[in-house]
DNA sequence: TACCAAATTGTAATAATTACAAAATAGGAT
DNA sequence: ATCCTATTTTGTAATTATTACAATTTGGTA
């Protein structure tokens, strides 16, 4: 059940705690880009004595650890994602949906810019998803 | 002095106020990517009775108009860029610094991606800049 | 099994942003 | 020029995300 995610954390020399591969189980089965108070009211359910406080920490050495990547695409909040390929994200600023791009971007493996180093390349588009859209579209036809 | 941004929200219909010249004029003449607090200490000096509301206000209603875009990069505020042209974005992860940068990208001036439609679309890198690295190599030669 | 550094927990602080109501003002009508 | 009104500005009080910190617990090793 949980044996990637021990793999894993052992992989890259950080300790087994079960917070953690909660975090990382709940990452990889829901890749709607939660933010830290979904994850954790996810999870307390079924483990009460869960903290916000671990669930921050957790993230952040796993972020240190480039297991799970941050996205600072909705501005008011941090949004995790544990995908591993390149892509890039679109925000629908209706329903607030984060949705994986995939879309063919030569910047996006870039390790130099400017004689700047880079460690880390976000693609971020925002405006109206489709679905949103189609509700729209709907709603006029039947007004 | 002010005419350029007079005019600038004349042509945006947007009522002309001091606070929203004065904002405008700040970001034209700093090209910093400045946060708000930044904008409002720096401007409280010449005018004490401003608001951090009003600037909050401001920016809300220039960028409703499109006349300045906010950039998400940092994770914990967001910063202002009244500049037109298509840029990416760098962030100093070492000083800070948010520097543009000016990179050809085939996405930039997309409007519908995967049947979505694009309104703002912003790339960007982190990592540490040229300026930090040649500290650092300073550091190491002198010790 | 015992130890210790690291992780977890809970609470309290901080920082960015938003909500809201009262006072002030821009811009059009008179 | 004056008046009117919708909009804007202002200040304070909430809200929300995140961080700081100290006490307790725990994973991994000797």
């Amino acid at each position: 059940m949980y044996e990637k995610y021990v793999k894993l954390l052992k992989d890259h020399a950080i300790k087994v705690t079960s917070p953690r591969l909660e975090i990382l189980k709940f990452l990889d089965e829901h890749h709607t880009h939660p933010n830290v108070e979904e994850i954790y009211s996810s999870l307390k359910k079924k483990h009460p004595s869960l903290s916000r406080t671990t669930v921050y920490n957790s993230l952040e050495i796993l972020k240190k650890n480039r297991i799970v990547q941050s996205i600072t695409i909705s501005g008011s909040e941090l949004r995790y994602d544990i995908q591993g390929g390149l892509h890039h994200h679109f925000l629908c600023n209706r329903c607030g949906a984060i949705l994986d791009i995939s879309i063919a971007c030569p910047n996006m493996d870039r390790t130099v810019e400017g004689g700047h180093r880079v460690d880390e390349v976000q693609g971020y588009f925002k405006g109206i998803c489709k679905n949103c859209q189609k509700k729209e579209k709907g709603w006029r036809t039947n007004g």
